[in-house]
DNA sequence: TTGAATGCAAAAAATTTGCATATTG
DNA sequence: CAATATGCAAATTTTTTGCATTCAA
Protein backbone atom coordinates (compact mmCIF):
# COMPACT_ATOMS: atom_id res chain seq x y z
CA UNK A 1 0.00 0.00 0.00
CA UNK A 2 2.80 2.55 0.65
CA UNK A 3 4.42 1.25 -2.09
CA UNK A 4 1.46 2.17 -3.97
CA UNK A 5 1.41 5.65 -2.64
CA UNK A 6 5.08 6.28 -3.07
CA UNK A 7 4.71 5.06 -6.63
CA UNK A 8 1.51 7.48 -7.26
CA UNK A 9 3.44 10.44 -5.77
CA UNK A 10 6.53 9.65 -7.35
CA UNK A 11 4.55 10.96 -10.35
CA UNK A 12 2.49 13.82 -8.81
CA UNK A 13 -0.11 11.32 -8.39
CA UNK A 14 -2.18 10.82 -5.62
CA UNK A 15 -2.63 7.74 -3.40
CA UNK A 16 -6.63 7.68 -3.14
CA UNK A 17 -8.79 4.67 -1.70
CA UNK A 18 -10.38 4.09 -5.19
CA UNK A 19 -6.92 2.92 -6.68
CA UNK A 20 -6.25 0.87 -3.45
CA UNK A 21 -9.56 -1.22 -3.76
CA UNK A 22 -8.97 -1.09 -7.75
CA UNK A 23 -5.72 -3.11 -7.14
CA UNK A 24 -6.94 -5.35 -4.39
CA UNK A 25 -10.02 -6.17 -7.01
CA UNK A 26 -7.18 -6.58 -9.80
CA UNK A 27 -4.96 -9.02 -7.14
CA UNK A 28 -8.38 -10.87 -5.67
CA UNK A 29 -9.59 -11.80 -9.42
CA UNK A 30 -6.17 -13.00 -11.13
CA UNK A 31 -7.18 -11.80 -14.20
CA UNK A 32 -10.61 -10.23 -14.96
CA UNK A 33 -12.20 -7.45 -17.48
CA UNK A 34 -13.07 -4.06 -15.88
CA UNK A 35 -16.82 -5.10 -15.52
CA UNK A 36 -15.51 -7.95 -13.29
CA UNK A 37 -12.91 -6.09 -11.65
CA UNK A 38 -16.06 -3.31 -10.51
CA UNK A 39 -17.76 -6.16 -8.69
CA UNK A 40 -15.36 -8.08 -7.01
CA UNK A 41 -14.82 -3.73 -5.83
CA UNK A 42 -18.43 -3.76 -4.79
CA UNK A 43 -17.66 -6.88 -3.14
CA UNK A 44 -15.55 -5.82 -1.10
CA UNK A 45 -17.60 -4.01 1.57
CA UNK A 46 -17.20 -0.70 0.60
CA UNK A 47 -19.34 1.18 -1.66
CA UNK A 48 -19.43 0.60 -5.44
CA UNK A 49 -17.45 2.85 -7.81
CA UNK A 50 -19.18 4.15 -11.01
CA UNK A 51 -17.13 2.22 -14.21
CA UNK A 52 -15.21 6.08 -15.00
CA UNK A 53 -13.85 5.76 -11.84
CA UNK A 54 -12.88 1.60 -12.08
CA UNK A 55 -11.55 2.44 -16.36
CA UNK A 56 -9.11 5.93 -14.65
CA UNK A 57 -7.82 3.81 -11.59
CA UNK A 58 -6.97 0.92 -14.03
CA UNK A 59 -5.60 3.53 -16.58
CA UNK A 60 -3.11 5.02 -13.81
CA UNK A 61 -2.18 1.48 -11.84
CA UNK A 62 -0.86 0.43 -15.66
CA UNK A 63 0.88 3.77 -15.75
CA UNK A 64 2.75 2.56 -12.53
CA UNK A 65 3.52 -0.71 -14.37
CA UNK A 66 1.80 -1.92 -11.36
CA UNK A 67 -1.53 -3.87 -13.87
CA UNK A 68 -1.11 -4.55 -17.46
CA UNK A 69 -3.61 -6.15 -19.35
CA UNK A 70 -4.33 -9.00 -21.92
CA UNK A 71 -6.99 -10.08 -25.18
CA UNK A 72 -7.38 -13.97 -24.08
CA UNK A 73 -11.05 -12.48 -24.85
CA UNK A 74 -11.97 -11.39 -28.36
CA UNK A 75 -14.26 -8.58 -26.39
CA UNK A 76 -12.85 -7.01 -23.61
CA UNK A 77 -9.53 -6.87 -22.09
CA UNK A 78 -8.52 -8.90 -19.39
CA UNK A 79 -6.32 -7.11 -16.50
CA UNK A 80 -4.01 -8.87 -14.12
CA UNK A 81 -1.47 -8.02 -11.61
CA UNK A 82 2.26 -6.92 -13.19
CA UNK A 83 3.35 -9.98 -11.12
CA UNK A 84 1.13 -12.05 -10.68
CA UNK A 85 2.42 -15.97 -11.10
CA UNK A 86 2.69 -16.09 -15.47
CA UNK A 87 1.53 -18.16 -17.56
CA UNK A 88 0.88 -17.57 -21.76
CA UNK A 89 -2.77 -18.24 -22.51
CA UNK A 90 -3.15 -20.54 -25.46
CA UNK A 91 -6.67 -19.27 -27.06
CA UNK A 92 -8.64 -21.86 -29.22
CA UNK A 93 -10.25 -19.67 -32.54
CA UNK A 94 -12.75 -22.38 -32.75
CA UNK A 95 -14.41 -23.42 -29.60
CA UNK A 96 -12.16 -20.52 -27.02
CA UNK A 97 -11.58 -22.75 -24.92
CA UNK A 98 -8.09 -21.16 -22.94
CA UNK A 99 -4.92 -23.42 -22.07
CA UNK A 100 -2.13 -22.40 -20.64
CA UNK A 101 1.75 -22.78 -20.62
CA UNK A 102 4.29 -21.13 -18.07
CA UNK A 103 5.81 -18.03 -19.70
CA UNK A 104 9.29 -20.13 -19.77
CA UNK A 105 8.06 -22.28 -23.04
CA UNK A 106 8.49 -18.51 -25.08
CA UNK A 107 11.77 -18.17 -23.72
CA UNK A 108 13.77 -18.51 -26.39
CA UNK A 109 11.25 -16.20 -28.46
CA UNK A 110 11.77 -13.62 -26.42
CA UNK A 111 15.56 -14.32 -26.77
CA UNK A 112 15.64 -13.93 -30.01
CA UNK A 113 13.36 -10.51 -30.70
CA UNK A 114 15.27 -8.72 -27.80
CA UNK A 115 18.48 -9.46 -30.47
CA UNK A 116 16.76 -9.18 -33.55
CA UNK A 117 15.39 -5.52 -32.05
CA UNK A 118 15.72 -4.85 -28.69
CA UNK A 119 12.34 -5.47 -28.25
CA UNK A 120 11.42 -6.48 -24.32
CA UNK A 121 8.37 -8.99 -24.97
CA UNK A 122 5.95 -9.33 -22.57
CA UNK A 123 4.75 -12.42 -22.26
CA UNK A 124 3.30 -13.07 -18.80
CA UNK A 125 -0.49 -13.94 -19.61
CA UNK A 126 0.47 -13.07 -23.29
CA UNK A 127 -2.68 -14.17 -25.47
CA UNK A 128 -2.10 -17.25 -28.72
CA UNK A 129 -4.45 -18.41 -30.91
CA UNK A 130 -4.84 -20.78 -32.56
CA UNK A 131 -6.92 -24.49 -32.20
CA UNK A 132 -6.79 -26.23 -29.55
CA UNK A 133 -6.33 -30.32 -29.67
CA UNK A 134 -9.36 -31.26 -29.90
CA UNK A 135 -10.49 -28.39 -32.62
CA UNK A 136 -7.54 -28.68 -34.91
CA UNK A 137 -8.93 -31.95 -36.56
CA UNK A 138 -12.50 -29.95 -37.52
CA UNK A 139 -10.00 -27.24 -39.04
CA UNK A 140 -11.60 -27.42 -42.44
CA UNK B 1 -14.19 -15.91 -56.26
CA UNK B 2 -15.76 -19.50 -57.08
CA UNK B 3 -13.35 -20.87 -54.49
CA UNK B 4 -15.37 -18.33 -52.03
CA UNK B 5 -18.64 -19.78 -53.72
CA UNK B 6 -17.83 -23.35 -53.28
CA UNK B 7 -16.48 -22.97 -49.45
CA UNK B 8 -19.73 -20.77 -48.42
CA UNK B 9 -21.82 -23.35 -50.33
CA UNK B 10 -20.34 -26.43 -49.06
CA UNK B 11 -22.04 -25.09 -45.69
CA UNK B 12 -25.03 -24.15 -47.20
CA UNK B 13 -24.18 -20.48 -47.10
CA UNK B 14 -24.23 -18.48 -49.96
CA UNK B 15 -22.56 -16.27 -52.36
CA UNK B 16 -23.47 -12.59 -52.10
CA UNK B 17 -21.78 -9.70 -53.62
CA UNK B 18 -20.99 -8.49 -50.61
CA UNK B 19 -19.10 -11.12 -49.26
CA UNK B 20 -16.98 -10.60 -52.01
CA UNK B 21 -16.60 -7.11 -52.01
CA UNK B 22 -15.60 -7.15 -47.94
CA UNK B 23 -13.20 -10.61 -49.00
CA UNK B 24 -11.54 -8.12 -51.60
CA UNK B 25 -11.34 -4.93 -49.07
CA UNK B 26 -9.88 -7.71 -46.84
CA UNK B 27 -7.16 -8.16 -49.31
CA UNK B 28 -6.75 -5.20 -50.35
CA UNK B 29 -6.33 -3.16 -47.14
CA UNK B 30 -3.47 -6.27 -45.74
CA UNK B 31 -5.24 -5.43 -42.19
CA UNK B 32 -7.63 -3.33 -41.18
CA UNK B 33 -10.09 -2.58 -38.60
CA UNK B 34 -13.64 -3.43 -39.70
CA UNK B 35 -14.54 0.51 -40.51
CA UNK B 36 -11.26 0.82 -42.56
CA UNK B 37 -12.57 -2.27 -44.52
CA UNK B 38 -16.34 -0.67 -44.67
CA UNK B 39 -14.30 2.31 -46.08
CA UNK B 40 -12.19 0.42 -48.40
CA UNK B 41 -15.30 -1.64 -49.55
CA UNK B 42 -17.26 1.63 -49.96
CA UNK B 43 -14.12 3.11 -52.66
CA UNK B 44 -14.01 0.19 -54.59
CA UNK B 45 -16.97 1.38 -56.92
CA UNK B 46 -20.18 -0.09 -55.62
CA UNK B 47 -22.44 1.51 -52.48
CA UNK B 48 -21.38 1.35 -49.37
CA UNK B 49 -22.30 -1.07 -47.32
CA UNK B 50 -24.22 -0.65 -43.67
CA UNK B 51 -21.78 -1.79 -40.91
CA UNK B 52 -24.00 -4.98 -40.21
CA UNK B 53 -23.38 -6.46 -43.49
CA UNK B 54 -19.73 -5.77 -43.20
CA UNK B 55 -19.44 -7.59 -39.72
CA UNK B 56 -21.73 -10.20 -40.68
CA UNK B 57 -19.42 -10.90 -43.50
CA UNK B 58 -16.16 -10.75 -41.68
CA UNK B 59 -17.96 -13.66 -39.78
CA UNK B 60 -19.13 -15.55 -41.88
CA UNK B 61 -15.00 -15.48 -44.00
CA UNK B 62 -13.78 -15.93 -40.75
CA UNK B 63 -15.71 -19.46 -40.41
CA UNK B 64 -14.55 -20.43 -43.59
CA UNK B 65 -11.30 -19.35 -42.19
CA UNK B 66 -10.59 -17.53 -45.39
CA UNK B 67 -10.08 -14.31 -42.73
CA UNK B 68 -8.59 -14.16 -39.46
CA UNK B 69 -8.33 -10.98 -37.07
CA UNK B 70 -5.95 -10.30 -34.02
CA UNK B 71 -5.43 -7.70 -31.48
CA UNK B 72 -2.74 -5.19 -32.61
CA UNK B 73 -4.55 -2.27 -31.31
CA UNK B 74 -6.13 -2.32 -27.83
CA UNK B 75 -9.19 -0.94 -29.01
CA UNK B 76 -10.48 -2.86 -32.22
CA UNK B 77 -9.61 -5.76 -33.82
CA UNK B 78 -7.73 -6.10 -37.00
CA UNK B 79 -8.73 -8.34 -39.93
CA UNK B 80 -6.64 -10.06 -42.48
CA UNK B 81 -6.35 -12.66 -45.05
CA UNK B 82 -5.89 -15.79 -43.14
CA UNK B 83 -3.45 -16.19 -46.15
CA UNK B 84 -1.51 -12.87 -45.65
CA UNK B 85 1.99 -12.85 -45.58
CA UNK B 86 2.56 -13.24 -42.26
CA UNK B 87 4.52 -11.64 -39.36
CA UNK B 88 4.15 -11.33 -35.89
CA UNK B 89 3.28 -8.15 -34.35
CA UNK B 90 5.75 -6.54 -31.29
CA UNK B 91 3.88 -3.27 -29.92
CA UNK B 92 4.91 -1.35 -27.51
CA UNK B 93 3.27 -0.84 -24.57
CA UNK B 94 4.21 2.68 -23.89
CA UNK B 95 5.10 4.22 -27.06
CA UNK B 96 2.38 2.41 -29.33
CA UNK B 97 5.04 1.34 -32.30
CA UNK B 98 4.47 -1.72 -33.92
CA UNK B 99 7.22 -3.91 -35.08
CA UNK B 100 7.26 -6.43 -37.00
CA UNK B 101 9.09 -10.55 -37.06
CA UNK B 102 8.93 -13.00 -39.38
CA UNK B 103 6.37 -15.95 -38.16
CA UNK B 104 9.28 -18.03 -38.45
CA UNK B 105 10.99 -16.31 -34.81
CA UNK B 106 7.91 -18.09 -33.36
CA UNK B 107 8.87 -21.45 -34.98
CA UNK B 108 10.04 -23.19 -31.42
CA UNK B 109 7.18 -21.76 -29.69
CA UNK B 110 5.04 -23.31 -31.46
CA UNK B 111 6.65 -26.58 -31.80
CA UNK B 112 6.53 -26.63 -28.09
CA UNK B 113 2.86 -25.58 -27.55
CA UNK B 114 1.82 -28.64 -30.14
CA UNK B 115 4.26 -30.85 -28.38
CA UNK B 116 3.42 -30.22 -25.16
CA UNK B 117 -0.98 -29.34 -25.39
CA UNK B 118 -1.74 -30.48 -29.05
CA UNK B 119 -2.67 -26.73 -29.72
CA UNK B 120 -1.87 -25.43 -32.84
CA UNK B 121 -0.50 -21.83 -32.54
CA UNK B 122 -1.47 -19.60 -35.16
CA UNK B 123 1.27 -17.22 -35.13
CA UNK B 124 0.46 -15.15 -38.28
CA UNK B 125 -0.13 -11.94 -37.69
CA UNK B 126 0.31 -12.63 -33.26
CA UNK B 127 0.54 -9.58 -30.90
CA UNK B 128 2.78 -9.68 -28.77
CA UNK B 129 3.02 -6.84 -26.06
CA UNK B 130 6.13 -5.03 -24.37
CA UNK B 131 8.53 -2.61 -24.51
CA UNK B 132 10.21 -1.24 -27.76
CA UNK B 133 14.12 -0.83 -27.86
CA UNK B 134 13.30 3.00 -27.37
CA UNK B 135 10.83 2.79 -24.65
CA UNK B 136 12.84 0.16 -22.40
CA UNK B 137 15.27 2.06 -20.89
CA UNK B 138 12.20 4.28 -20.17
CA UNK B 139 10.62 1.08 -17.85
CA UNK B 140 10.51 2.48 -14.44
C1' DT C 1 -4.85 25.87 -0.29
C1' DT C 2 -4.83 23.90 -4.71
C1' DG C 3 -4.37 20.81 -8.15
C1' DA C 4 -5.57 16.03 -8.74
C1' DA C 5 -9.34 12.63 -8.42
C1' DT C 6 -14.07 11.39 -7.91
C1' DG C 7 -19.00 10.90 -9.02
C1' DC C 8 -22.57 11.39 -12.02
C1' DA C 9 -24.68 11.90 -16.17
C1' DA C 10 -24.35 12.30 -20.89
C1' DA C 11 -21.74 11.13 -25.06
C1' DA C 12 -19.09 8.30 -27.96
C1' DA C 13 -17.46 4.23 -30.17
C1' DA C 14 -18.04 -0.46 -31.64
C1' DT C 15 -20.88 -4.15 -32.43
C1' DT C 16 -25.25 -6.66 -32.37
C1' DT C 17 -30.10 -7.54 -33.14
C1' DG C 18 -35.03 -7.51 -34.93
C1' DC C 19 -37.55 -7.66 -38.73
C1' DA C 20 -39.43 -6.78 -43.33
C1' DT C 21 -37.63 -7.32 -47.91
C1' DA C 22 -34.63 -9.08 -51.37
C1' DT C 23 -31.76 -12.91 -53.22
C1' DT C 24 -29.58 -17.27 -53.86
C1' DG C 25 -29.64 -22.03 -54.86
C1' DC D 1 -40.12 -22.01 -53.68
C1' DA D 2 -37.61 -22.06 -49.32
C1' DA D 3 -34.08 -20.65 -46.72
C1' DT D 4 -30.42 -17.46 -46.31
C1' DA D 5 -28.70 -12.75 -46.44
C1' DT D 6 -29.38 -7.87 -46.69
C1' DG D 7 -30.61 -3.16 -45.25
C1' DC D 8 -32.07 -0.13 -41.95
C1' DA D 9 -32.98 1.42 -37.57
C1' DA D 10 -32.91 0.69 -32.91
C1' DA D 11 -30.66 -1.39 -29.05
C1' DT D 12 -26.50 -3.04 -26.55
C1' DT D 13 -22.17 -3.01 -24.73
C1' DT D 14 -17.96 -0.95 -23.41
C1' DT D 15 -15.38 3.02 -22.59
C1' DT D 16 -14.72 8.01 -22.48
C1' DT D 17 -15.63 12.79 -21.35
C1' DG D 18 -17.33 17.25 -19.16
C1' DC D 19 -17.90 19.42 -15.11
C1' DA D 20 -19.01 20.57 -10.37
C1' DT D 21 -17.48 18.81 -6.04
C1' DT D 22 -14.39 16.50 -2.89
C1' DC D 23 -10.08 15.28 -1.11
C1' DA D 24 -4.96 14.32 -0.66
C1' DA D 25 -0.64 16.51 -0.04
Amino acid sequence: MTDLGDALRARGRRLTTQRVRVLDAVRATGHASAERIAEQVARDGGPALPASTVYRSLEALQELGLVAHTHVDHRVPDYHLASHATHIHLVCRRCGHVDEVPVEVGAGFATEVAAQRGFAADLTHAAIHGWCAACAPERT
